[in-house]
DNA sequence: TGGTCTGCTTGATCTGCGTCAAGGCGAGGT
DNA sequence: ACCTCGCCTTGACGCAGATCAAGCAGACCA
């Protein structure tokens, strides 16, 4: 369940779950057997559900290609995103049973699994997986941390703003796609969909995006694809002091 | 860093960082002589700053008695509370630098400090210590994301009720004070920093608390005083689903 | 070519909470 | 006994964002 901050990707291995030489079944050879028989691929489509919160989680994994989100909903049906999950990030909990939250493709999902008992098993024989993984999660709450900020005391705008300027990072870490000294990219949301993420209607979303659009902040083109002219601009709306912000 | 979770606590040991047998500087004899060596006490001043957003922080430790608040602040002066340090919850981050957070002493604070090099010596050879830390930080994440719903998508009155209901459970678990079937505790937050945590403000904060007096689902002592006659109804108040919800 | 469906936009109105302002209460000091 | 200071309460008012409602645009299908 690692999201929102950008890492360090070793280069040679780019579908295993855990990033890291020390850890990675591509790149130690005396891991390699052990990892590859408890690996394995799952494919979901856009839409279906990976887990469902309370249900028993048997696996642990990342996200190879595609986007999926963590959600909290109560009883009369008000839900908030957690967490989303983008390429490389890490889902599951080694030591539970089960999972707090729903996690939905909201896009076609490959992910990277491994069996939970054997990962675990993995986990306290090779102590370089548990550091790692303990990174991953201090990583993981940082975020969840800057998104309560955002949650808490962001205006509507604001919140717009920082969402977009968080995908644009993640986005531009992964592919490099500045190309004409605008930073271009696709939303991986929909417009009800960032409203679950930002504690917002969608209506307000909607709103808030098109006036981004009319004050020149972002442009658009379709309702998917955004160019941001000028990111620093995009980060000032957000109200973002650093300029880093989310941590390395 | 760890908040809002209540863990198991290890009966023979009630100042140690990280209170599970396997790593535990007291229950251990191999590992008491090091852990021994570096660790320390240090005292804090109710208002004082146990450490500033941004300075370089040289050790990691716990609470031992006392409450201490983590939280951010924009540029223009709006703060959100991200993290409530009550006895036995740990503080710092092997692996970092510095701190992303102010960490403020609200009542006088005693804390059990590690120089933080040694601990992470520690760590890389005692593999327990950071199976340990994993699941505290596992935790916190849980917490952490309990919190956005409740930033996102609670109203006032229901902010106002789970955060009562986190003290009040915390505290229970901590001491046994459910005493004439009702449950009763100290606020140990003013109503600003109430305000800080639950995104409102301190007017806001207010009003509701007094709304949940006029209704009866709490009783105040002075202002700081509560009695909780129905420990279920202030749940519903909350919009807690589940039960514990917070996760063992 | 039209029909439907899902995602999105925009407008009108309502309301919960923020903002501004005026005290109240208890602790500690002189 | 009085003053002050920090913390809290309560009231009046305004506004950001929710709610309700109508309609648009593109994808897909028959």
């Amino acid at each position: 369940m690692m999201n929102l901050g950008s890492m360090t990707v070793h280069q040679d291995c780019d579908d295993c779950p855990i990033r890291h030489r020390a850890v990675c079944a591509r790149c130690e050879a005396d891991e390699l057997q052990l990892l590859e028989e408890i690996k394995y691929y799952r494919r979901f489509e856009a839409g279906s559900h990976v887990i469902w919160s309370g249900d028993k989680m048997d696996f642990v994994g990342s996200v190879v290609s595609g986007i999926a989100t963590l959600t909290q909903t109560m009883e009369d049906g008000r839900t908030q995103m957690v967490g989303l999950l983008l390429p490389s990030d890490f889902v599951g909990r080694p030591g539970r049973e089960g999972s707090a939250y729903d996690v939905v493709a909201t896009t076609d999902l490959v992910m990277c699994c491994f069996r939970k008992k054997p990962f675990e098993r993995m986990m306290e024989t090779t102590p370089a997986i548990a550091q790692r993984l303990l990174q991953m999660t201090l990583d993981e709450l940082d975020a969840a941390r800057e998104w309560m900020l955002v949650l808490g005391r962001k205006t509507a705008r604001e919140k717009i703003a920082s969402l977009l300027s968080i995908i644009a990072r993640r986005d531009a870490s992964l592919n490099f796609n500045s190309s004409d000294g605008g930073l271009t990219f696709d939303l991986p949301l929909t417009r009800e969909a960032m409203a679950d993420y930002l504690g917002l209607t969608l209506e307000t979303v909607s709103r808030q995006i098109s006036a981004l659009k009319k004050d020149g902040v972002i442009v658009l083109e379709g309702k998917r694809h955004v160019i941001v002219p000028d990111m620093a601009r995009l980060m000032e709306e957000a109200g973002d002091d650093s300029d880093g912000g989310l941590l390395a």
